[in-house]
DNA sequence: TTGAAAGCGCTAACAA
DNA sequence: TTGTTAGCGCTTTCAA
């Protein structure tokens, strides 16, 4: 490795002075052309990268956006992941996706990470904790912009976008007793202990509304966010000496993973069972039998959060809270092959 | 947005110099624990967040790993940034995932944030253009090192981890030339050419090798990385005047995406057509359908490249390839219920 | 159109 | 055990 070279290296080699290499660098000020030459001939053969450091000095922050979620991979996250990175790219600026697996401390060291490196700000979907989410302050201490993705005024004061999370578990809900199902079942999991519990109040309050005396909701969570634990589920549910009638699972992924399960048990969807699942993700319309899903906006999310960031981190105007209204979308899970 | 305090400030506040700040933070020399807790206490009224550009600009390095891949939310290089990530975090750094989506632009984008970060090197997994992948001299440019997955000694004289995927494409067709079928498919996709040509050449292999004058191998290509580009080619292959018998997709995604739409028309997989994946990622085992695969140790090539990332860095040693050899996984894709 | 010089936040060598 | 000081790479006045 041999030394790498600066902005000093540059003037030097091309004849001009530092601030004459920063204004070329910059569009700051007119260069004259044969200067301009000169000095991205002296660039070319010095292979100079400028450092951020020197920026930063000054101010300056890392032209980055930090993405801070419970379950990277999930699709869900990806879409939101997607949608921010279409509008991060727009002020120049890359994505850093940190992944907490809905773990506190890794939260906090990304958190501090971020800190560290000045980034423009970062969109958090926090591993909810009851507990507020004052570390969060470290991000703003250091200048950078926070905003928070599935939380509300009570957690933390921030922009934030989230989904009426209990409208969503109350349609999914509703849609089955429609369809006269009596014996339901509530699937949740680790990660996202906040949406999990809105998820589940919508539910309880579905069966509440229907005002039936039979009605029994029976609540299963995953051990993990791994696909093996979200399958496992599924085999719990395939052994209840009462088995339930219909399964509303708090995320796509958990529906896709008991679809698998109960398939290769040989239970059908939805004869034997329905299934209903939350997000609509690609995967739920294109598995082998399409899953009747709770639609939430995901990459409009990721865009609207990362609009908040960026007009948040230049002009710093007040806290706004956007809600996304989910709506039910009914495919063969739930009510089988049509027509 | 007050001002962000600076080592300065903590020192002005502590009443001592700032070099003695410095001790205290990073462990360089005893101080005092009268003056550690003034320190301390300081630190904590002035909500102090050390910037990472006075420590770069004396050589250092911001504290992260980049992973630059084709298609990050792929199950496929979710578990190899897991890899890296278990590794990183050892040494204290962040990963910072970047998604190419197989776009050269992009590519280069991130290469040079990357490098401008002075991060402490990049993973690469290159979209295969033939060209070279000289852009990644601007990673070493600026210190940072790289280490390459998928590509081989003629694209870039680097560190790499790979796959005998000549091997797994072979093993696949293999398998599925012993089970009797005659008309075979391989199934590609953007996304990794180098990946799709070598699984291809494999395929071609197998053909070859068994001598039968009756065996076609046809080849089909997803028109992207989405779902449903993924889930069209299997309409597309159900549509064929004379219908293959077997599959092999290059990737778990594609057989998985396959699947699910033989499922949607009615095709019975294995008796109708048996499907073969690549990569042997979790979904593979959990599908409706178990398919039969090519494991590849996706997690051990994360580690394996982040632990020579580490290295180089540190040492600069000679550069390294790793080949790891895949293996063929029979599940009921191909074979049926077994027993 | 260009240059000189100050200063950003931090580390490290040296002095006290 | 603590302080002084000289940079590190860059931007930004201000002057030429």
């Amino acid at each position: 490795m041999k030394q790498i070279s600066t902005m000093r290296d540059v003037a030097d080699r091309a004849g001009v002075s530092v601030a004459t290499v920063s204004n070329y660098l910059n569009d700051a000020k007119p260069v004259a052309s044969k200067t301009r030459a000169r000095i991205e001939s002296a660039m070319q053969e010095l292979k100079f990268v400028p450092s951020i450091a020197g920026r930063m000095m000054r101010g300056g922050r890392s032209a980055a956006v930090g993405f801070i979620s419970i379950d990277a991979p999930d699709p869900y996250f990806v879409e939101v992941a997607r949608g921010i990175e279409d509008v991060a790219r727009e002020s120049g600026c890359v994505l850093i996706s940190c992944n907490t697996g809905g773990d506190l401390t890794r939260e906090k060291q990304y958190v501090e990470a971020l800190a560290t490196m000045r980034i423009v700000g970062a969109i958090v979907h926090p591993a909810f904790t009851g507990a507020g989410e004052s570390h969060l302050d470290r991000l703003r201490d250091a200048g950078s912009s926070v905003v928070l993705l599935g939380a509300d005024e009570s957690d933390y004061d921030a922009c934030g976008v989230s989904t009426d999370d209990v409208r969503g578990g109350f349609l999914a809900v509703e849609h089955l007793i429609s369809l006269g199902h009596k014996r339901i079942a509530f699937v949740g999991g680790p990660g996202g202990e906040r949406q999990m519990r809105d998820r589940f109040a919508g539910a309880l309050g579905a069966v509440r509304a229907a005002c039936l005396a039979e009605l029994s909701l029976q609540r299963i969570d995953a051990s993990g966010t791994s696909i093996a634990a979200r399958a496992e589920v599924g085999a719990r549910i395939a052994a209840l000496s009462e088995r339930p009638t219909a399964v509303f699972c708090a995320s796509d992924s958990l529906a896709l993973a008991v679809c698998g399960t109960f398939a290769r048990l040989g239970i059908r969807v939805p004869e034997d069972i329905a299934v209903v699942g939350y997000a609509n993700t690609d995967q739920t319309e294109l598995a082998s039998i399409p899953i009747s899903t709770i639609a939430v906006p995901q990459y409009e999310i990721g865009r609207t959060a990362a609009h908040l960031l960026m007009s948040e981190s230049q002009s710093g105007h007040q806290h706004t809270r956007t809600v996304f209204q989910p709506r039910l979308i009914v495919r063969e899970s739930t009510v089988g092959h049509r027509g």
